[in-house]
DNA sequence: ATTTGTGCAAATCGTTTGCATCTGA
DNA sequence: TCAGATGCAAACGATTTGCACAAAT
């Protein structure tokens, strides 16, 4: 019987999208989803994975999360700054983002709705519509 | 009699904003104000110098963008890309970002439109909200 | 056995910085 | 004169890549 809050499983996720189950998969998966959301970047994916005494090379972190982001798990963040921010929530939803601590957090559902979906160019389609409210802190 | 059709006065703007109008800063600013409304990258600009005989360098195109920026002349717009695009028309617009050619595109005011402001978290102020809606051929 | 993933170090890209030199008021 | 600008080259930070080695099916 395996532990029952396991419910993430991510070995069913890899295995589904066709990623082979490897340790380091499995350990950033663990990392990613065993807990509700999170926005990291792979600099901080990888000190946590350090941390949790799961030795992965940064590069092999930069490759699983952009493999993820392939496959629908996880949705890239597009911050102004140089970092690329990854969020384990796909589903549509907007962002602050903090200059201060540049740290993203969720923008609550109900409080801002994009109106009218534009035309795209000639010849283009829309890929995704992307919100960044960028606060700092008072004072 | 000056032309007529000067009158984007780049000497004026900058000593209104306390920069001083140097050879570069009114070349840069000529190429930027001189036509309509513009989306560049430091690069571009720099090229474009260059074509225009100008002799700039890379790292005075960067000074001066940001200087721009900061005095209010131009925009900067926060797409995903590693890039920082600068634009001329500094009011209130949202933008198509093309993945394929990697151009930005004014989205049609009347097009889209946010409707409600979303609380900045406890102790934040709200500085900017930038959409960017990424668009790729179709097909 | 074969394919796919991983780790390391070097390479890349956009951008910034330090510092000597030049220039506009 | 002299604060402020500019140019160059080196420094940087995030990300990617090439390739030898290791692990999964």
């Amino acid at each position: 019987m395996a532990e029952l809050r396991d419910n993430h499983n991510i070995v069913g996720k890899l295995r589904q999208a066709g990623l082979r189950p490897t340790r380091q998969r499995k350990a950033l998966g663990d990392l990613l989803f065993a807990s509700g959301h999170r926005h990291v970047t792979a600099e901080l994916l990888h000190e946590e994975a350090l941390r949790a005494h799961v030795p992965v090379s940064l590069a092999t972190v930069y490759n699983t999360l952009h493999q993820f982001t392939a496959v629908g798990l996880l949705r890239a963040v597009p911050v102004d700054g140089s970092k690329t921010y990854f969020d384990t929530n796909t589903s549509n939803h907007h962002h602050f983002y903090c200059e201060n601590n540049t740290r993203l957090i969720d923008v609550p559902n109900d409080e801002m709705e994009i109106v009218g979906y534009p035309q795209a160019p000639e010849g283009m389609e829309i890929v995704s519509v992307d919100v960044v409210v960028r606060v700092r802190e008072k004072h």
